[in-house]
DNA sequence: GTCTATACGATGATAGAC
DNA sequence: GTCTATCATCGTATAGAC
């Protein structure tokens, strides 16, 4: 037979695809082959390649999507296409509860869209160096943006005296080095729920940035 | 000649395992041949396994030192060695500022620590997944040792009342996740110097577990 | 769209000369 | 301790039948 029964080429790419990301997550991009992928859906090798370019071009797009579907989930978000009518979160009114609230919602949205998706996370950061150059390129501008917007939240914070963030850029990172920690470690039948892990996260992540000195020392 | 003039086998194994450590952190482990490693110190390939047992050997014995350096430099960090007789940190008469001090003192020292190893931080926990079981629980093993000093100082001080932690282990290593995030964008020629990094990062630590309710909104 | 078969180079590791 | 030479295996990718 030269197709199996009920096979479907929409259906092929998308497990392979499925398959290639879970394995590439546990195994590394460079450890997995393609007949490994091709073993996972049950089909031979040969035919991955009229699914897909190469294997290069089979990461940079998972690591592409990836970044497209978050942010689109941040362009998407209830906070940006249904603004708040509550006079309590009214940037005029408010300047200050407004940077709150778009934190602690920068805070939520991170680590909710992140939760779940352990694999492309892990794969989006863990193999930027096994990308070509002009993949990676493109990888870096669509990350470089998605930290533009919570570099944007702080910076205008700062300006409005809600945050004390003196160096916006390297709390930008360094707070997003800290929710995407979370991915690392979190699983879902521990100890916490995803909805206590979010709430420990967006306390210690405003008082990071709250404009109130802690006791110096040491 | 069979060997090459000046050669030494403990010159040659220190390089080897040099240049495996960049290699690694730069390509991955499963990307790099011990063709590469060879090739860069200038040795044939099967003069390799005079000096180590496989491949994962090696792997194993850089993340094992990483990880006893570390630990290692811990225990002999001058606080440790050299008890403060400073009124002001003294625990009996200060919890509180106590506290505090070992906090900025870990941030300080795990900063410091990690700066100039990147090589080495990024192999110690990109290439876990690489490692065999046994060798795996050893690394892990170690990682969580160096975990529980952190996670000892926030309990002291959450007991103390000189920090909010409401989830001591959540904290831990969230706060970790933070500060081993500068080595992924750390250069020394960049815009900011190490020191100021260092402060950057110990003012946003210690406001992270500071004891003043932020302002809640949202 | 999937199969079988294969091209062709690279891989980790070893053997034996010097 | 390093060399040369080699083994068996696996890598990505392609060609052509159905």
């Amino acid at each position: 037979m030269a197709r199996r029964t009920g096979s479907n080429g929409a259906q092929t790419a998308d497990a392979l695809r499925r398959a290639a990301l879970a394995l590439f997550a546990r195994h590394g991009y460079a450890a997995v082959s393609m007949r490994m992928i091709a073993a996972e859906v049950g089909v031979q090798p040969g035919a991955l390649y009229h699914h897909m370019g190469s294997k290069q071009d089979l990461l940079r797009d998972l690591m592409v999507a990836h970044m497209h579907e978050l942010l689109a989930a941040w362009a998407d978000r209830p906070e940006a296409t249904d603004p708040a009518t509550d006079p309590a979160t009214d940037p005029a009114a408010d300047p200050a509860a407004d940077s709150v609230a778009a934190l602690s919602g920068f805070v939520r949205f991170h680590i909710r869209h992140h939760m779940g998706r352990e694999d492309a996370v892990f794969i989006s950061y863990m193999e930027l160096r096994n990308l070509e150059p002009a993949n990676f390129a493109t990888l870096e501008a669509l990350r470089s943006r998605y930290e533009a917007n919570l570099r944007a939240i702080l910076e205008l914070g700062a300006a409005r005296g809600a945050f004390h963030a003196p160096d916006a850029p390297v709390a930008t990172r360094a707070i997003i080095s800290m929710l995407t920690g979370v991915t690392h470690w979190f699983r879902g039948d521990g100890r916490l729920s995803a909805a206590q892990i979010e709430a420990l996260y967006t306390d210690m992540t405003l008082r990071a940035v709250a404009p109130h000195a802690p006791i110096q020392g040491g």
